[in-house]
DNA sequence: GAGCGCCAACTTCCATGCAAGATGATATTG
DNA sequence: CAATATCATCTTGCATGGAAGTTGGCGCTC
């Protein structure tokens, strides 16, 4: 079984490096808002708090820079990224098309992996009613991320995946403070369903319009709410 | 005018570092074939070609790896990506999301920005066209790909566009192959047209659907001669 | 007091050294 | 000869130091 033992290492068995500990602590840190939007901090002063030296934290900033999360100003910091209500359109947009084609990817499989997902869909859906009537903001927000982060996955398209990764990262604050603003939970479960009915009975071009519609209607249900609060932050 | 050399110096005015002449040279080389797929190069070897010190191409390979082009093996070294068919179908799925999305976007916009929009992309068909009657194919592939990437930049959209750089990084190598296969050059003309058509009178559905269908027949045109090809080759 | 220049402290950039993992050739054993 | 153990070599992971850029404050000049 040499072969196996290799691809393993080769795939996945590795255990984590400082850099991918830094990566990790540090998008957590900024996920939670420890790391506040325009805080900058220096990589010495982020690898004495990880224990580690200053390489693996300034390698772990170039990623975090690649997703979108900092910026390294040459020879001055790494600070936090912002996200004006401008970002967040963007994200939006992002949001929309990738989510509107995976939705087609998914009504264009054939039956059986269609009920699946479309079953996993329900059931998170369902989920979000529940929680909706018992007026659990926290237990609906998880649903709801599930819902979505599923709808992406389950097309099977690595890069679409990777890209939605990125985007929910970057929108993560945002999401945190919006989802205590919003009324009108009922709206998503009803939308969810029509996306999940289009992929049922393999429309692809309406399930695309369906998640193409459920998103604009949040876009523009909390694009407004962003702005009337404080601009730059979050 | 302090104030102007601060937002230049932060912006664009730095002048590239290492790591950024790194980046360059590895991509380039990889975009042109000179580090062929699956090729194995440690970083010391490129350290040495390239006249610097491990860490700055140590660095640049860890964007490179972000960006889906290498991918570092831990204690082995530098592997360039091969794309295979189905990496292949892959990023079209992405292209047709971002470009349908960006075409949409673009006839939702004003009516002026729009025939400013229109008569650009409208001026690389007509290129298209001619290359086309003069059979110069380098021409047509030149005029094709700004094309498409006029379209998503003038979307406004920064993280549509960044997405939009990579993925087509990414499908350099089996642009350069394919440009050479296809026939029917004129077909691409007719559909752009008919994109141009629908942004320029403000139809966001018509001009996504047309989006998405010139990239589908696209697809479905080069995919098979992909697959009859070397499978794990560019 | 206002404006200017200088300097000290702080920051990253990059080179390099050491340790440890990976690999393939060679020696050893059955 | 086949199978295995050993080791020399190659590789990167990470720490660290020196060089150079940036900043803010202090004192000097007017």
């Amino acid at each position: 079984m040499v072969r196996v033992r290799a691809e393993q290492q080769e795939e996945a068995d590795r255990r984590p490096s400082l850099v991918d500990d830094a990566y990790a602590a540090m998008k957590e840190e900024i996920r939670e808002s420890r790391f506040p939007p325009g805080y900058q901090a220096s990589e010495q002063e982020i690898a004495l708090r990880l224990g580690m030296s200053r390489t693996p934290v300034h390698e772990a900033a170039i990623r975090l820079q690649e997703d979108g999360l900092v910026r390294i100003l040459p020879r001055k910091g790494i600070v936090i990224c912002a996200l004006a209500p401008a970002d967040m359109r963007e994200i939006y947009d992002v949001v929309i098309a990738i989510e509107g084609r995976a939705a087609a990817l998914l009504a264009e499989t054939a039956k059986t992996e269609r009920e699946a997902v479309v079953s996993e869909l329900a059931a998170l859906t369902a989920a979000m009613a529940k929680a909706r009537d018992a007026e659990d903001l926290a237990a609906w927000g998880h649903a709801d991320e599930c819902f979505h982060r599923t709808l992406v996955e389950r097309a099977g398209n690595g890069r679409m995946i990777r890209i939605n990764q990125t985007i929910t990262d970057q929108a993560h604050r945002a999401r945190m403070l919006t989802l205590k603003l919003r009324r009108e939970l009922g709206a998503s479960v009803a939308e969810h369903q029509q996306i999940i009915e289009a992929i049922r009975i393999g429309n692809a071009a309406a399930a695309q319009e369906q998640a193409y519609r459920h998103r604009s209607r949040a876009r523009d249900e909390l694009l407004p709410l962003l702005e009337s609060f404080g601009l730059r932050h979050l």
